[in-house]
DNA sequence: CATTTAAGTTTCAAATAATGAAACTCGGTT
DNA sequence: AACCGAGTTTCATTATTTGAAACTTAAATG
């Protein structure tokens, strides 16, 4: 699972030991983390340790287990709100969705991935946590495609080499040059599909979202169901989906906290 | 802001500044942060620095400017779904709120503070990372209160220990004595009240969630308002509280996932 | 436009903290 | 009673962190 860099000394090999805790998704024992780590057994035990005092893990007594500690449930919060575009797009695309009709997605990358940071669905409440934090596969994703089709010649590269390129169905593009295509097209229509590529069933249409600058700050999608509809149907969003995307820039630029850099980094 | 033990070497220190750019809230320059910091200035910059790197603050070129990273919001995601009640107790709280057509709050304890985990309003829909992830005073909220009550002895002083006391409105606990027969009641009655102590015209009772082995999880909330409706009427919620607060340690304990420490370290 | 000042960045020897092999402890087996 | 595996501690070695000071911008001022 693509750790992070391996350079930042101490407190770099202990956010790896974080991601690891969180990539289980479940308590673990510390045996089982051990088997998947680089480390030693002294320096791995060290390193839970601080992290559990830190508030960062908990520990579960009874089970001997440990789990990602709720110290960052708190500092998500203050993440979403200043370093997402979260705050400021929820109202659009609450918009957005409702004048669809469809569910809508915000997303942004992090490192090579994409993290989803809002979530509209028609009909049901969105479940908190459960979809904002989702992180999925940017070569494969309409807003991840979207995205990297509007990024610098050297940031793509770097996050082109990331990607793993799984296939996940018949029409998953699995090689950096069909993406390379299929990211001249999007650059070329300003906007791109995603047509099964990860999942059966599902397709989307995503726009980027640009600075003045024409950086990139994230994306937006409209996604549904080859049963509910068909690409050349969603295609006819394009035009609301660019008003909406424009938007958000606007309003980011005039709350005097713009043109953010993520999607930049090691 | 009462900063974390000191005595986790180079990743607690790291921890310590993450908070430090949290507390923040907004961007922050270099220099606002050294000011604020017990650290010189070279050690300070290779922190935010590596942090930076690692994706847990991000920087603004153009404004040269700090804030909490993505990167946290994808670890946050693993937590609330790991580490807290959230996933557990939605489906109940929502329940709840339906039933009693009011406002239902689900914190938990974290250090000394209350951190809310979910909420479930009428009417509007949630504001994701907006709720959760909040954190409030203890000593003057009605789950902070309800949570403490069911303590043990060493773990409430400890708790205790790190209240503020600071007075928000003329109800507000203003000292350990007083918050400590308050908690008695509390013990007594198995439900506790907010008496406008936090902020003028907003009441609630709470009630604790508890494993089997009485250990504090959580706790559950319903809150109105003065104008709405007043102590007696909520009172009479009582029993529908305590059935999901019951249900909710139940469905913990039958997933395989039950007893978590929180609550107890540092 | 030369000068001052503040903010941010880099250097480097000394001080400190991290490292990990190995030894130890403690339940639970065989 | 000896064994085993998981978890924890030790300690000399090694590598990283530390922070005062020097340096580099970039902007404000005379």
């Amino acid at each position: 699972m693509a750790e992070a860099s391996h350079s930042d000394g101490t407190v770099g090999k202990a956010m790896d030991v974080l991601d690891q805790v969180a990539g289980f998704g479940r308590p673990v024992r510390f045996a089982e983390l051990l088997d998947a780590s680089p480390f030693p057994k002294a320096t791995l035990y060290r390193f839970v340790q601080t992290l559990t005092n830190q508030n960062m893990l908990s520990y579960d007594l009874d089970r001997q287990t440990y789990q990602v500690g709720v110290r960052l449930v708190r500092l998500a919060h203050a993440a979403w709100q200043q370093s997402s575009l979260g705050p400021i797009a929820r109202p659009h695309i609450e918009r957005l969705s409702q004048a669809v009709g469809e569910t809508v997605h915000l997303a942004q990358l992090d490192n090579a991935q994409v993290l989803y940071v809002d979530k509209f669905s028609i009909g049901n409440q969105p479940r908190m946590y459960s979809d904002a934090g989702k992180v999925g596969p940017a070569y494969c994703t309409g807003v991840g495609k979207a995205m990297m089709a509007f990024l610098g010649e050297d940031d793509l590269d770097r996050v082109i080499k990331q990607q793993s390129f799984h296939v996940f169905t018949p029409n998953t593009l699995s090689n950096a040059e069909e993406l390379q295509a299929e990211l001249e097209e999007i650059r070329a229509h300003g906007y791109g599909f995603d047509r099964e590529e990860h999942e059966p069933g599902i397709i989307c249409v995503a726009l980027p979202i640009l600075s003045r600058r024409k950086r990139v700050l994230g994306a937006i999608s409209v996604t549904s169901s080859t049963q509910r509809t068909n690409l050349a149907n969603l295609e006819t969003y394009v035009d609301q989906i660019r008003t909406i995307a424009q938007a958000i820039s606007d309003d980011l630029a005039s709350w005097r906290f713009p043109d953010q850099a993520e999607a930049s980094p090691t």
